[in-house]
DNA sequence: CGGGACTTTGACACCTCTCAACTCTCGTGG
DNA sequence: CCACGAGAGTTGAGAGGTGTCAAAGTCCCG
């Protein structure tokens, strides 16, 4: 999942009834604090998320981190780039995956209903990059957050009364990461939206969402 | 093209000879500030670049611009997602490109070869803008610049006696807007680098890199 | 030769980072 | 049951890098 606009046609229904049913077969249960592939890994699957986050890094040899994606269900991670992965993926929360074959994207391999939807998935995939430079680029830091929350929200929030909560299964660390900040200035941010009313913390790891237009103004015109 | 690390592999070289050749037919030739396709067009090709250098944008309604990426020559652009191209695409010089109808990457439509290099250069495009990530969210101006001037000097720098040159047909604000700077810092990196001796200018748009290692340390480690 | 766009340079402001201290949470062990 | 410690999160002060605004310089092309 990247963070752009809150208008991801994302989700788990681009995945046909039957294809969800033939997958559970497949489907593999992953651990917290686990990783489902490291960076130089033989990229021999591509993963499809059912339930769970996961989390997509990548290092730089000085130390410094991005956080490339966030792996929540309907998502499709580890599209290989020659034979090895490039990334590090871990496991944030219990998730279900269902692993596919990379000859599936490749060449079909007698499923092309499965292989129109990796490659729909990858397609898609390139679109929501794009939209993310947007905001490595041109956000500034509360941009960024709001951003992040309002696609969050979309995306996994659950209803609370006449709010939204979502779950911030990651660190503050991740989020800095994901958003090319660091961990000081997501607290601050946060602190500040929360000390403006337009969220509150129902717990460090649980945020509940306000004043959704507000958040959504905070966050920057949307592309176009 | 993206900014990453000069490791790029892709090169023209991954299109077959015969390919090439079944190309010159098709090829369109492109006049400096025109454009290829803009955001909201039907997406019905997918387009290789064959000469030439082309800029694709993407514009947020308060005007703030993000370049995604230059396309040079091996380049493939446009991929689709959903019905509409979601970038525009200007041409910076005179350029070549071929047109591929998007059917032959979705389903092959008879020519597996092409499906395969255009699927190739879709999973390289995902891996690129990862790196791309790394460079909008953890590197300072100086990395920044000395990375683009890079990768440009790998993939298409000419000798120039011990030297290499580059030739910058973008604008300061086109890098800016690439790198996620401003023009005026985009500027002062380069004279620092002019006045440190790392690079010299021919003339605005021509670079010469004078001491390419210190270009490479520079650009801060690569990722891994 | 003139005009406009682009580039460079300077001064200054401000956002974010850095470094540091403190608090909070949670699990462990006495 | 409480004390303790480790890790994560928050808050503060100060520094520094980059943006903003303004003006001068340069290049290009009619």
């Amino acid at each position: 999942m990247y963070v752009t606009m809150p208008n991801d046609q994302s989700s788990l229904s681009q995945f046909s009834a039957t294809r969800r049913k033939a997958d559970r077969k497949l489907a593999r249960d992953l651990k917290p604090g686990g990783y489902l592939f490291r960076e130089g890994d033989e990229a021999r699957y591509i993963f499809r998320v059912l339930s769970g986050v996961l989390r997509l890094t990548r290092v730089m040899e000085n130390g410094r981190r991005q956080v490339i994606a966030f792996g929540y269900p309907g998502d499709v991670i580890g599209f290989p780039n020659g034979a090895e992965h490039h990334t590090d993926c871990d496991v944030l929360t219990p998730a279900r995956v269902v692993a596919y074959r990379r000859e599936l994207l490749e060449s079909g391999a007698g499923d092309a209903e499965l292989h129109d939807e990796l490659l729909t998935a990858a397609l898609r995939e390139i679109s929501s990059m794009q939209d993310h430079f947007m905001m490595l680029g041109r956000k500034s830091a509360s941009e960024k957050l709001a951003s992040f929350l309002c696609v969050l929200a979309d995306r996994v929030g659950t209803p609370l009364g006449p709010y939204t909560q979502i779950a911030l299964p990651m660190s503050r660390c991740d989020i800095a990461d994901f958003l090319g900040l660091t961990t000081e200035t997501i607290s601050r941010t946060i602190t500040q939206l929360r000390r403006s009313g337009v969220i509150a913390l129902e717990s460090v790891h649980q945020v509940i969402i306000l004043k959704p237009d507000d958040l959504l103004t905070l966050a920057g015109g949307e592309e176009d």
